[in-house]
DNA sequence: AATAATACTGAACGTTTATTCAGTATTCTA
DNA sequence: TAGAATACTGAATAAACGTTCAGTATTATT
């Protein structure tokens, strides 16, 4: 690889990591191409010539988050033997991995807000029925394993995606251990709820 | 009254229901005064006259909504026994009435995407505690009734938060009856959780 | 009816922002 | 070393948006 294909590597990454923070901290349409200049110290012309509009630059960000994750999930997802010890785990991978999902906020807004142009409303469409799936198919072995009660598995994994997109969204200004604190207790409580008797 | 007031607190109502409406649907930022003044037919300078600014208007439907919110859930609180009947009433009152907090997520943009200027700030982060001191009392309740078990009773108010917060993301393209349905579930899980036997 | 007060209009202003592009600097190739 | 390819610059453009304001219409007051 050259020098210069490094060089270009390296700044493309360096857009890329301060567009995230920006986008996690501020959302989508707060964050401007001009915030990205500043933080990085390129220039705007070199933003749009590695990223070919702020649209595609976050989708880049979406994608490249969205592959990062699961692809570290299914390397530990076999060191779990229980379902329920999945469950703490992907907890634990969202707090420590990333505090809360960081771009589920910023896309959510992006999906909602933006002009219905192009394809990126399919693609994010896609990745809410990804994250769906994963749910469900970890519900439905508890089930299968008879970890967990049977019950309507789509609904289960529309509250258990819900419940963590709020928990992220009640734990941004937490620390690291106050999240991971509540994101356990959120799943004991999914687990096994707060009633002292079940009914 | 005035023929002269009446027709001006028609028309001050009219922009708030139609910015509420937008507000809900796009956020706050991608709202814009000239996408209310299509939807309403005044002029901008009226919703000027009307409300100072941007953030006035915004901040008065969610002064409004909390208002009314509140008002409505302790005309029928005493209506409910246990506290277990109390957050299926909280629940149903959510989905009936607005349809996930509309605002909150509107709110939440506002809180976290604006400038910090003005008194804005420090109003929005009473609401917030105000939401959990709400679940706080409520679930201390539970325990001294006996229906819950003793847990901590801050991080469960967060958790409760936090899932409504996270089902009414969820929910924001459900029917009604679709809706109401996941959110008893979510109760229900919230209550027994999905074990099948507690730990 | 005349004047004042209130309700409303919409063009104009200033700012912000995404995007473009002509040109410059750096590195590679032959 | 000459010239091509790549990486980068930053001023310019154009569109969008919140806000203002001078003026008009409507209703109230005397």
């Amino acid at each position: 690889m050259n020098k210069k294909q490094l060089q270009s590597e390296l700044t493309k990454k360096r857009i890329a990591d301060a567009a995230r923070v920006l986008f996690i901290q501020k959302g989508y349409k707060a964050t401007s191409i001009e915030d990205i200049v500043e933080v990085t110290g390129s220039s705007k012309g070199n933003i749009y010539y590695h990223f070919k509009s702020k649209e595609g630059l976050f989708l880049y960000l979406v994608e490249e988050w969205d592959h990062d994750w699961e692809q570290k999930w299914f390397e530990k997802e076999s060191k779990y033997e229980t379902t329920i010890d999945k469950l703490y785990g992907i907890a634990e991978q969202m707090v420590l991995d990333d505090l809360n999902h960081p771009l589920t906020k910023a896309a959510d807004e992006f999906f909602n807000n933006e002009e219905k142009t192009s394809d990126v409303e399919e693609r994010l469409a896609e990745m809410v029925v990804r994250h769906l799936k994963f749910y469900e198919k970890l519900i439905r072995e508890g089930m299968e394993k008879g970890e967990f009660k049977q019950d309507n598995v789509e609904s289960l994994a529309v509250i258990l995606e819900g419940l963590f997109f709020g928990l992220s969204q009640m734990s941004r200004k937490s620390s690291m251990k106050e999240a991971l604190e509540l994101y356990q207790l959120a799943v004991k409580v999914f687990l096994s709820g707060i009633a002292s008797r079940s009914s």
